[in-house]
DNA sequence: CTATTTTCTACCGACAATATCACTAGATAATAA
DNA sequence: TGATTATCTAGTGATATAAGTAATAGAAAATAA
């Protein structure tokens, strides 16, 4: 193995410290030399030139031994840490006051003591406390002096990427500075499916988006446990061969045995617009049935939807099955919508269930 | 003891699985199949308690398939197949003896074959005989007995076979015999009076006689006509009624109603023109029956032997045409839209907007077909015409699939199935809070329901046309001879089998996918592209799904053009008929499944999923446990009503206005919906925008129901405009009444309750005037104050009730203020009408008045724990005043927050002045209901939001709030809640506990089984089983999608946290409910109009005295036993065979005995101990104690197991330290609370209890 | 066997998630003896 | 023909679905260490 470059010795001790016993469900790399190959196969110093630049909005850090060393070998301009849960943040102070002492802090580390799911955490963030202003960038390349990292290793927080993801495709949110790149952890189940690839059994409409929307790369994941895996149960293997994802092993996590999957991601150069939103349920309603083909589901678009638009579309198309269909499919299926004068309106497409909401 | 071990080692194989046989088509069934099966996994199993003799039956599921399939299969004739059904059947009955209502199911209907003899029959049975080894009952004998009639056989030597008792048995079965038959038997000279059963006397006599008047004999019963025939609809008054149509009020009159009768409206017609003297100048024309307005004409008759001559006619009028209403309906509605439609073609175009009906019937003409051609399809596939083998795959599930469905494909009508897969999802739009149209899977089931209503309606008229064939006297005629039978005679209560649910998905869904298909509406659209306009048709339905917090939800939808067509209004129609309010008394219950519409099913508890609650009052009807509630509920039904068409004509003006006016809301204006933003919005604005819109919609979507709601009252009302009117009525699981009627009855809101007017009249009296007077005052909203103030207040404003009455619409009139104004309004009119008369005592009242217990849910805990303070508040007490329970509440959390004020508390200071009664009423009420602190919160602080701009936190101050309400309410009813927490207690320590039962222990995580509900009886006799368990979804795969319905025969978990936070209410509520029925018993033996809504009792004016006696002396007689000791009591019986799961410390001698105990048995066992496997042990151990050997007594004397050791203990007192050991120790009840000093006897003097 | 994390939060009338796939056991068909 | 194995099937259980969670707080149940 070698060496801990990544490494902020000034942590040592700390981190040499027993492991913490609750995660709050939040998994974590728990050792030096995973953290240092996953770095190394970022190769990140080539991608953010300008050290003194760069900022990073670290978003449920927690144990946070990863953006540490990141943060060693970025020597960003601002590194917030996003964190409220209550262990955790005390994990942070102590963290930054052992910096302090060492060397007053030229990590540049910054607690933000706000909850990392709500949204007016980064909006007040950036305008009302100004820890970090960033530069609104050219679409045309990947943001260069912001980077996002992620902790969605808890299941719940599957939603809060695939929002991420939208983000990238309606230019809001951070991502309307520029084509920021995130790097996530997220639960093994959520990378196998939302990293799944065209016809794999586990596409569905996130990984579809994903297509769309970013550039994704599968960083790293962790070993599976039994050795046996059932065909179609784990990642795309097409996928597992593009990507050569770093095995994190078991023993390597924390808690021990958990297993989550890194992720990077690089929005595409998107032009937001209403026509997103419309095709966000075209996708949707296809989708009900993933296992049937296109003609099958079409009726499925809106009444009349298989008459009126069964003649646009491609027979080969026709006939595959939803999962099967590729980028180039759906960009032009969505073409062929965006086309049908009878297609439903958004307000005709919401799911909304009607409460009762009499009292006396 | 180690052989026991041993033995549990054993257990640990698995118990084979049973075969599931409910999901098997009738082809792939044969006779006995499950020839595997053993006693064992036939044994029947208990619910929650081996105590109560009500068991449950592991093959339930399939044989309710099986008996369904037998049915069906019978009725179309397909007797070698029912026959491998029937056979079937056996193996599967845990108790073999009920064999025998199958076989004789098959022996009537195979009898009715005219291939068939009686000789056949006896062949059959004994050949059953041999094989299963059953016996004969009396049924058995009666159908061979009918066959014998009909064949002309030597039946007077068969029936002389029997003894004379048996003989009469047999001769009871008159639905077997037929009337014919009968007279035939009756009229031989040997059969003598005292052979025959006591309820056919009079027939027998009838029989003897009949020479006497042979010219009342018909030729056949007046409504045994064919399907086919028309249904007469009145074009005139179609026409004339379009202008009203137009505002939304459709008639409902004279296509489901007025099917009219020349035959049965002579007799009511005659009657009147008789009376006509009396009437004045007023004359009746023949084809104005329909139109009649009998209680005008009632109201105006003068002698009790006119009304009583009025009432008869018009019962035998009603009796035809209620007759008609629940066999015929679906005709009744395809006939209305047909004469529309055909008005349309006659005028040429079908505008767009126009003619809904027209369009509807259009649908029908095009569904008819395929529908044809599915029925068709599914007869041949039952002859066996269809060859399997060359089939594709997807022809091989279609095949499948019908060949599960086509049994009951084929035995309604196609012309009615359309009709009614058309009227079911009409009527169901915009309900499960889809807007704009209904969830898949209820709609399904909806449709395959439907269709078995009608097909048990017209099978039902189908037995009774045989009961009584064509040759006799108008049934009618025949009826009244029969009256004092006591048994429905027309059909046999033991043979109803439901339909599955599977049945329902997949006949519905057939039906449903091919009017989805078929169903049409033109649209017009501007093509955005090429700016032309383009016309076309769109399906009007459409097949989609919603997520619903990321689960997926299946939902049918209608298209826009029809939305805009219905706007807002209800189908007419679409109201199924059978469930409408009668125009005769309902059937009187006789059985937990007998009673109320004539042809139709219902269940005397309404069921949501329970089994086991049919299987509890199943039990407690044939022990004949319910009788009493029956005696009550009948009351309720024999209760005539009629509709206050003043009142109606008034609220009709209002709501035609389409204008919000008091509790009508305004027709739906356009949503007002948000701003759109900007694509690249930022998330949280986006979010905002969608909560907004999603609000925004809610609210249109409530507006609307409402609106729609109101529509349905309002037609179903101007449709019995004039017309008497019953409302048969059943009872929640806890024994509260509730009329089977769905949307119009007197439980509806004030603008419903303002409609209702009892049939009957009653001269007020001084009493009543007053009692008349003191209602007007309760209505309008003074309803604190003393009697004599009350009566005070309406003659200081009797100058304001006449001109309410004389001009309502006026823009201030003074019924508008009133706390429920349309009562008030319906009151006005009474004591005008009264005060016209030159003494109004004289006049005849109709109007119901309402007597309501203060807060009764505490009024019986106050009872129940004879607590005198909490007694007074809800004035059980006798007082000069009525007691304000919630103003009560008030002051002391007035005086609270005041203390609090002074010590400079912020919260307390703010709120200070804010103390309402109002602002407590609500959590007060729901206190009783086991309200947490959290939802009470809520609660409040929609009460006190008024006072706050924004910023500061109201949820702060609601707390606050909140936390002094709970206190005070504590405080006050003290006694109250100390029954209401033992209550909980016992509740929990059921739901949590575990039967000694190793089966039912073992699971899967080695946690045992909760299985036991909490069960209790009322003081009337009904089992209420709180239905609270984890259900199971089965999952159904139909040809439209899969649904999955919690499946009704799983005895899967219970619900604990369910089970104790619902007990208290629900226990509180079957008291209330008791006495309610009791009351009712009273005034009805007291020949009183007597109606109820829970806690709100109503009778005439010049009967509230009289009824006012009868709610105090039954409160009294209800709450003279200590009823939570009786409670107690019941549940130690009950559950004495279980045991609890308690923590206790680790280091406690008991626990480190236990240990031991464990410890030693794990050596044997040689794996961990599991609860299940304690329990197994204990349960051997009570084996052998109760075991007849002594040598058994001896071994299980020696036995310890980690429960025995718990014996030597005193439990109570070891609970309360650290808790972290759980053991099993005998299921135990804490101590009832002491009960306080009240003699519940006063309330017999207290005015103010129901008032 | 403890500590943490999640769940749930007012009764009744009033009823509902569905698609897909991997896996199993049992049934059927096919095969070789 | 009887036995054995391959193949098929129905039934079961697990998982995904969407994509604000929370504006509240405290007990009880569930779950992980």
């Amino acid at each position: 193995m070698t060496s801990l470059r990544s490494f902020n010795p000034a942590l040592a001790k700390h981190f040499s410290a027993p492991l913490p016993k609750f995660q709050y469900s939040f998994k974590h790399l728990a050792r030096r030399e995973t953290c240092q190959a996953i770095l190394d196969k970022l190769d990140l110093t080539k991608k953010y030139t300008q050290p003194g630049k760069l900022d990073i909005v670290d978003v449920f850090s927690g144990y946070g031994l990863f953006s540490t060393m990141i943060n060693y070998e970025l020597k960003p301009r601002k590194h917030v840490i996003i964190e409220n849960i209550k262990a955790n943040v005390g994990l942070w102070k102590e963290k930054i006051r052992i910096l302090e002492n060492s060397n007053a802090n030229r990590e540049n580390f910054v607690l933000y003591n706000r909850d990392g799911y709500n949204w007016d955490t980064y909006e007040d963030l950036i305008s009302k406390d100004k820890l970090i202003s960033p530069s609104f960038q050219s679409r045309d390349k990947i943001h260069d002096e912001l980077l996002i990292i992620g902790n969605l290793s808890p299941t719940k927080y599957e939603s809060l990427i695939a929002q991420w993801i939208m983000c990238c495709a309606y230019n809001n949110w951070l991502q309307k500075y520029g084509r920021v790149r995130m790097l996530c952890f997220v639960p093994t189940a959520t990378a196998k499916k939302f990293m799944s690839g065209p016809a794999f059994g586990k596409r569905n409409k996130s990984s579809v988006k994903r297509d769309l929307f970013t550039n994704s790369k599968l960083v790293a994941i962790t070993e599976t446990e039994d050795t046996v895996v059932a065909e179609g149960s784990g990642y795309d293997p097409r996928l597992l061969f593009k990507d050569q994802p770093i095995l994190i092993p078991s023993k390597g996590t924390l808690p021990t045995n958990s297993d989550f999957a890194l992720l990077e991601i690089e929005p595409e150069n998107i032009v937001a617009t209403t026509a997103i939103e419309e095709h966000e349920h075209f996708m949707q309603n296809l989708f009900y049935s993933p296992s049937k083909k296109v003609k099958d589901q079409l009726p499925f678009i809106g009444p009349g939807a298989l008459d009126d638009l069964a003649p646009h579309i491609p027979d080969e198309i026709m006939v595959k099955g939803i999962r099967e269909l590729t980028k180039s499919d759906w960009e032009l299926l969505f073409h062929v919508y965006d086309n049908w004068p009878f297609r439903p309106s958004l307000l005709d497409q919401m799911d909304f269930i009607h409460e009762d909401s009499r009292n006396f | 003891m180690h052989q026991f071990l041993e033995h549990l080692k054993l257990q640990d194989q698995e118990i084979k699985k049973s075969p599931s046989i409910h999901n098997k088509t009738f082809s792939e069934i044969i006779e006995n199949e499950p020839e595997s099966i053993t006693d064992e996994q036939r044994r029947l199993r208990v619910w929650s308690s081996d105590y109560d003799p009500v068991t449950r039956s592991p093959f339930a599921k399939d044989v309710s398939h099986l008996q369904s399939l037998l049915e069906v299969l019978l009725t179309s004739k397909n007797f070698d197949r029912a026959r491998k059904i029937l056979e079937a059947i056996h193996p599967l009955l845990s108790e073999p003896h009920t064999f025998i209502f199958s076989v004789n199911k098959y022996l009537q209907t195979w009898s009715h074959d005219p291939s068939v003899h009686y000789g056949d029959l006896e062949q059959f049975f004994s050949t059953m005989e041999q094989r299963y080894g059953i016996t004969a009952n009396e049924r058995t004998f009666a159908i061979i007995l009918a066959k014998y009639i009909s064949e002309d056989g030597p039946y007077i030597s068969y029936l002389n076979r029997f003894s004379q008792s048996k003989k009469t048995q047999i001769l009871s079965y008159i639905d077997v015999i037929g009337v014919e038959g009968l007279m035939k038997v009756f009229s031989d000279n040997s059969i003598s009076i005292e052979d025959v059963p006591e309820d056919l006397v009079n027939l027998f006599r009838e029989v003897r006689n009949e020479l006497n008047d042979k010219e009342t004999l018909i030729s056949e019963p007046e409504y045994f006509n064919d399907d086919n025939t028309e249904v007469p609809t009145v074009d005139k008054d179609a026409e004339s009624l379009r202008a009203v149509d137009s505002f939304g009020l459709k008639v409902i009159r004279h296509t489901l109603l007025g099917l009219r009768e020349e035959a049965d409206s002579k007799e009511i017609v005659s009657i009147i023109k008789q009376m006509e003297d009396g009437l004045g100048n007023q004359s009746w024309s023949d084809d104005e029956a329909s139109k009649l307005d009998f209680f005008k004409v009632y109201k105006t008759l003068k002698t009790e032997e006119q009304r009583e001559k009025f009432n008869s006619g018009l019962h035998s009028f009603n009796l035809t045409r209620q007759r008609r209403l629940e066999v015929r309906g679906a005709d009744g509605a395809k006939e209305k839209w047909k004469h529309e439609f055909e008005e349309m073609q006659k005028r040429g175009a079908l505008p767009l907007n126009k003619g809904l009906n027209a369009q509807l019937f259009q649908w029908y003409k095009n569904l008819l077909p395929y529908v044809k051609k599915e029925a068709e399809m599914c007869q041949k596939l039952m002859d066996g015409k269809v060859s399997k083998t060359d089939l594709s795959p997807d022809e091989k599930k279609l095949y499948k699939d019908r060949e599960y469905y086509a049994p009951y494909m084929v035995l309604v009508p196609p012309e009615k199935m359309c009709v009614i897969t058309i009227l079911e999802l009409l009527k169901l739009n915009s309900t499960g809070g889809i807007v704009d149209g209904m969830r898949a899977a209820r709609a399904l089931i909806s449709v395959g329901k439907a269709v078995e209503l009608e097909y048990k309606s017209q099978s039902l008229l189908k037995s009774e046309i045989k009961a009584f064939s064509k040759k006799v006297k108008s049934t009618n005629q025949w009826k009244r001879i029969l009256s004092n039978k006591k048994n429905n005679i027309i059909e046999n209560p033991d043979d109803s089998t439901d339909w599955s649910y599977t049945v329902y998905a997949k006949l519905g869904a057939v039906l449903t996918n091919l009017l989805l298909f078929v169903a049409k509406v033109p649209v017009k659209a501007h093509n955005p592209t090429t700016g032309k306009t383009i016309t076309g048709s769109q399906p009007a339905f459409f097949h989609t799904y919603q997520f619903l917090n990321g689960q997926k939800l299946g939902v049918i939808k209608l298209h826009k053009e029809i939305i805009k067509q219905l706007a807002g209004r209800s189908l007419s129609n679409a109201v199924q008929p059978q469930l409408l309010p009668m125009l005769v008394a309902p059937r009187e219950w006789h059985s937990y499944n007998d009673g109320g519409y004539l042809y139709s099913r219902s269940t005397l508890v309404r069921i949501k999923d329970s089994a086991e609650t049919t299987a509890y009052l199943r039990k407690a009807a044939d022990l004949g446990n319910l009788n009493e509630v029956y005696d009550g509920l009948n009351v309720l039904g024999k209760t005539p009503w009629t509709v206050n068409r003043r009142v109606f004509e008034i609220i009709t003006r209002y709501w035609n206005s389409g204008e919000e006016f008091l509790d009508i809301p305004p027709i739906m204006e356009e949503p007002n919906l948000p701003e759109p933003l900007p694509v690249d919005a930022e998330p949280a604005q986006k979010f905002e925008y969608q909560r907004k819109l999603r609000s925004a919609l809610n609210e249109a979507a409530s507006l609307r129901s409402q609106r729609c709601d109101t529509n349905y009252k309002l037609e179903i009302a101007r449709g019995f405009l004039g017309e008497k009117v019953f409302f048969p009525h059943n009872v929640d699981f806890r024994g509260r009444a509730y009329p089977i009627s769905p949307h119009f009855n007197h439980l509806g809101n004030d603008l419903t309750r303002s409609l209702f007017l009892f049939w009957e009249g009653r001269e007020l009296g001084e009493r009543g005037l007053e009692w008349l007077k003191i209602h007007l005052a309760n209505v309008y909203g003074v309803d604190k104050a003393p009697l004599n103030e009350r009566v005070q207040f309406v003659n200081d404003n009797l100058e304001n009730v006449f001109e309410s009455a004389r001009n309502p619409y006026d823009t201030d009139a003074w019924w508008k203020k009133a706390e429920k104004p349309w009562q008030a309004l319906g009151v006005c009119f009474e004591l005008e009408e009264a005060y016209k008369l030159e003494n109004p005592t004289q006049y005849v009242s109709h109007i119901p008045i309402h007597q309501d217990g203060t807060c009764n849910g505490l009024q019986h805990y106050a009872a129940l724990g004879g607590d005198i303070e909490g007694a007074r508040q809800v004035n059980l007490l006798p007082a000069d005043r009525p007691q304000d329970v919630y103003k009560y509440v008030a002051s002391l959390v007035q005086k609270r927050i005041d203390a609090e004020a002074e010590e400079g508390n912020k919260y307390a200071v703010f709120l200070q002045d804010k103390i309402t009664r109002k602002v407590v009423k609500q959590t007060v009420m729901t206190n009783v209901y086991g309200v947490t602190f959290v939802g009470a919160t809520a609660q409040i602080k929609k009460q006190i939001d008024q006072y706050f701009s924004g910023e500061e936190d109201v949820a702060d101050y609601a707390r606050y709030l909140t936390m002094h309400v709970f206190n005070s309410i504590r405080e006050l009813f003290e006694g109250a809640h100390l029954i209401q927490d033992w209550l909980g207690d016992a509740a929990k320590r059921v739901s949590k506990s575990v039967r000694i039962d190793y089966e039912d222990a073992k699971s899967n995580d080695g946690k045992p089984n909760h299985l036991s509900s909490v069960i209790w009886t009322t003081p009337l006799g009904l089992p209420c089983v709180q239905p609270y368990r984890i259900s199971k979804n089965q999952l159904i795969k139909t040809n439209l999608q899969d649904i999955s319905i919690s499946d009704p025969f799983s005895a899967s978990q219970v619900d604990a946290r369910k089970q104790q936070a619902a007990f208290p209410p629900n226990f509180v509520h079957s008291l209330d409910a008791t006495h309610m029925l009791m009351t009712a018993k009273a005034c009805g033996d007291a020949r009183l109009s007597f109606a109820s809504v829970h806690d709100s009792y109503w009778t005439h004016a010049a009967d509230v005295d009289h009824m006012n006696k009868e709610i105090r002396n039954q409160f009294v007689k209800l709450h003279s036993s200590n009823l939570v000791q009786e409670l107690k009591e019941e549940f130690e019986k009950r559950y004495k065979n279980c045991l609890q799961v308690i923590s206790i410390s680790g280091e406690h001698p008991l626990a480190k005995e236990i240990k031991e105990v464990r410890r030693n048995n794990v050596k044997i066992l040689g794996r961990a101990m599991t609860a299940a496997d304690e329990i197994y042990l204990e349960k051997t151990r009570l084996e052998h104690l109760n075991s007849e050997d002594p040598e058994k007594v001896k071994i299980g004397k020696e036995m310890v197991t980690t429960v025995s050791v718990t014996e030597k203990y005193d439990l109570n007192s070891i609970v309360g330290t650290t808790k972290n050991f759980q053991i099993l120790v005998p299921l135990t009840f804490p101590d009832i609370p002491a009960k306080g000093e009240l003699d519940v006897e006063v309330v017999k003097e207290s005015p103010y209890f129901f008032s």
